[in-house]
DNA sequence: TTTCCTATACAGGAA
DNA sequence: GTATAGGAAA
């Protein structure tokens, strides 16, 4: 950490009144921005100008030259939370101050670290960060293994303990009893402790590692813990009701010495508490940090008061909160609009209908939103959307980077940066198919097992040896050829340009020019997008570990479009039409918040309702259907019990079911037989859903130098030891070929006079004195 | 080894 | 209803 020694206060600073920084802010977040010194908790309601204060704070602690950018760390959730800032930040600041090493996601700023400390915990510092797909793939190869039944104990459920566990900050080893029967009846730890082994010769870590192992070495290498208690002058949280164990322990590491901790948070908004956040975290700052200052920012810069209303009247049917108040001085507007239709697709018809007026009104379709409770209903919008031409998109979904193709891309990538990444190589082997199956992938793991060496180094020894018939043989041969020039050219050639040479030559563009189907004309294209992506790096590794972490599908194009996306993934945006369509008991709150989690599990949900309304800056219409189809089953249900709960004062009802006779007549009005797909639905099997239904149904320090020319070789040149135990002459015995004996001996490998195979070419792992 | 078919799970969300 | 995984057949 060479760091100038630190900057004096600047004596040219401009008197706080005057600041330009301080400008325009109201009185507690003008608080928040000048109190640079102790613990401080920033309670912010939705739309309070809570990014706003947290920029200029940080910018005031640079400016004010309380410390270098790089003295800072500033943590968010999102990859596009820390685009932001940064923007913001540098346009407060300007381009003096380059980049912010330490602001990122808590993943992106654990991970540059562990690149600075992976020794200590028995890693490279050019570790492989694997996703969650990866995550299943081991640990299904592991719980095979051990000969556990694996449709009786899912790799997913494997996944899930080994993920909270890490989220808890909890090692192998301070499992309890309880924790350990969670998985295969006691076998939970032993598969913890598997997974953490086999991720290490891999060179490899999942997202939970990235901040366990932190956590870890922070605890028990004190000299590192100083090192970076020294270094940040200041912390700085966003979105701190989110926060999980592992977090929290390792920010409270981290700032205990200097206590210049600042977060912001707002327990109502705290939707995320399925994947380990605590609210707790937010609720016990105070002690945690004796003395912290506590701000609230209250006054709402964003929505009507109606909508500030009926956000308020539900969130006040929650018991657990610290209580804020918000406020507005914006003028009245429209009242939250709640429209019952009969079925889905007349919601989305009722919601496009509505966008297509906004639009001839002369609103732009990019300040409209559609934010529903679960991906699956998106399906009917986008149907909709597309019959009658309308712009929009849909966000979150598949990421860029999990699309097969892109993943494909990235494993050749992958074992061509890190030939140990035994993962990558196992995806992309056979693809495109080159005739290599389970048989030839046995073989080279029977190998690589034997010797302890990546599947990428056995598949070059194996070539030498008999082992696999000769067609496959010449195809593993051409293979690693083909990699080992890769790897050469990787040290000449950019990114880019590699990634478009091994998509060509390994036959994957070919393949998929074959294919001739749309869908692989969009694999092409995203391939072509990858390639252009890439362009902005010098080194794979770089790239590399950016998608891994960063990079989402955030292909903004300029146009004009509706958005699509999860009420979730909406958390921090704003739009000033919103639509909230599915509320219905069992879809919103869902029916798995309903039928496990109780009372905890509803407050959330309702959360997340008051976090979707106040999405909206001037008008919210929110939608409930009286039939959906879900599971391919049609379904009745009643409206949600968040509608019931919206203060009847700033809200307008509209149904178009007033009940049997007149609902028949609106709907005959409107097609010739509305009830076609009801009748053929077999009524016998509709369910009804509703409140009783479950009940009833119960029933540098900053870059690390990695340089690709560094593992080229490895995989290459092996140097091949001969075994001690078996000389020429010597009599041994294979599995396939039986009995023979040792005609010559070069390195590891052996030629065998067989006595029934004849002369054949092995290596010695593959024999063993007879 | 690949392809095709059937059975099954599923659709909660980020890095 | 759809995607996927595993098994059977080509």
């Amino acid at each position: 950490m060479n760091e100038p020694a630190s900057p004096s206060p600047n004596p040219t600073a401009p008197a706080l009144g005057e600041d330009p920084l301080i400008d325009g802010l109201n009185e507690p977040q003008r608080e928040a921005v000048l109190t640079t010194e102790g613990p401080v908790l920033m309670l912010a309601g939705a739309g309070t100008g809570k990014t706003s204060a947290l920029t200029r704070r940080l910018a005031h602690l640079v400016r004010a030259r309380l410390a270098w950018p790089s003295e800072i760390l500033c943590v968010t959730f999102t990859n596009k939370a820390a685009r932001e800032m940064r923007e913001r930040v540098g346009r407060l600041v300007g381009p003096a101050v380059e980049g912010m090493p330490w602001l990122g996601t808590f993943h992106a700023i654990a991970a540059k670290m562990l690149r600075r400390h992976a020794e200590l915990v028995g890693l490279e510092s050019n570790y492989t960060i694997i996703d969650t797909d990866d995550q299943l793939r081991l640990l299904k190869q592991l719980i095979q293994a051990e000969g556990v039944d694996e449709k009786r104990w899912p790799p997913r459920q494997l996944a899930g303990c080994i993920d909270r566990w890490k989220n808890r900050g909890l090692n192998p080893s301070d499992l309890d009893a309880g924790e350990n029967e969670a998985y295969a009846n006691g076998k939970g730890q032993h598969f913890y402790r598997l997974y953490q082994e086999r991720l290490r010769t891999l060179n490899a870590c999942d997202f939970g590692d990235l901040l366990l192992h932190m956590l870890n070495i922070l605890r028990e290498h004190r000299e590192v813990l100083e090192q970076y208690q020294q270094r940040f002058k200041y912390v700085m949280v966003d979105e701190y009701q989110d926060t999980n164990q592992v977090q929290y322990l390792w920010l409270r590491l981290i700032a205990q010495s200097r206590r210049n901790i600042c977060v912001v948070g707002d327990d109502d908004q705290s939707i995320y508490s399925w994947r380990g956040a605590e609210v707790a975290n937010i609720l016990r700052f105070e002690k945690d940090f004796p003395g912290a200052k506590v701000i609230r920012l209250e006054q709402n810069y964003r929505s009507t008061p109606e909508i500030l209303a009926a956000a308020s009247g539900l969130i006040n049917e929650n018991s657990q909160r610290l209580g804020k108040t918000l406020w507005t001085e914006r003028h009245t507007g429209e009242k939250v609009r709640v429209i019952g239709v009969w079925d889905a697709p007349e919601e989305a018809r009722r919601v496009s209908d509505e966008i297509e007026r906004l639009e001839r009104e002369g609103a732009p379709l990019d300040q409209i939103a559609i934010l529903v409770r679960a991906q699956y209903q998106t399906r009917e919008f986008e149907d909709r959307f597309i019959s009658i031409g309308m712009r929009y998109r849909i966000v979150g979904g598949f990421r860029f980077y999990e699309r097969a193709e892109i993943r494909d891309a990235l494993a050749y990538l992958r074992v061509i940066a890190q030939p140990a990444d035994d993962l990558a190589f196992e995806r992309i082997y056979n693809t495109p198919k080159r005739g290599l199956g389970a048989k030839a992938l046995e073989k080279l793991h029977l190998l690589a097992r034997r010797q302890e060496i990546p599947l990428a180094r056995a598949a070059v020894e194996i070539v030498d040896t008999d082992e696999l018939p000769a067609r496959a043989r010449n195809t593993v041969l051409s293979l690693m050829r083909d990699f080992a020039r890769w790897r050469e050219l990787s040290d000449s050639e950019g990114p880019a340009d590699l990634l478009r040479t091994v998509m060509d030559e390994s036959g994957y563009t070919d393949a998929l020019q074959a294919e001739k189907t749309p869908e692989a004309n969009g694999r092409l294209e995203n391939l072509v997008e990858l390639a252009r992506a890439m362009e902005d790096y010098d080194s794979l590794g770089d790239f590399l570990e950016h998608v891994s972490l960063v990079m989402d599908n955030d292909a903004r194009d300029d146009e004009e479009k509706v958005t699509i996306m999860t009420m979730h993934a909406a958390k921090g945006l704003e739009f000033d039409n919103v639509f909230l369509p599915g509320w219905e008991d069992g879809v919103f709150p869902s029916q798995r918040a309903l039928d496990e989690g109780g009372l905890a599990s509803l407050e959330e949900e309702r959360r997340l309702a008051y976090v979707a309304i106040t999405r909206a800056r001037r008008k919210c219409t929110i939608l409930h259907a009286a039939n959906r189809r879900i599971y391919g089953q049609w379904t009745s249900s009643i409206p949600s019990r968040f509608v019931g709960e919206l203060p009847e004062d700033f809200i307008d009802s509209e149904t178009t079911l007033t009940g049997g006779a007149s609902l028949w007549r609106a709907q005959w009005s409107e097609h010739a037989d509305p009830f076609a797909d009801v009748a053929r639905a077999q009524p016998s099997r509709t369910v009804t859903r509703g409140p009783g239904w479950q009940r009833a149904a119960k029933q540098e320090f900053e870059k690390t130098p990695r340089r690709i020319g560094e593992s080229t070789r490895s995989a290459a040149s092996f140097a091949a030891k001969p075994r001690a135990d078996i000389a020429v002459g010597a009599r041994v015995f294979h599995e396939k070929f039986g009995y023979g004996t040792v005609s010559a001996q070069e390195g590891n490998k052996l030629e065998i006079e067989f006595e029934q195979a004849g002369a054949k070419r092995v290596l010695d792992s593959f024999v063993k004195p007879a």
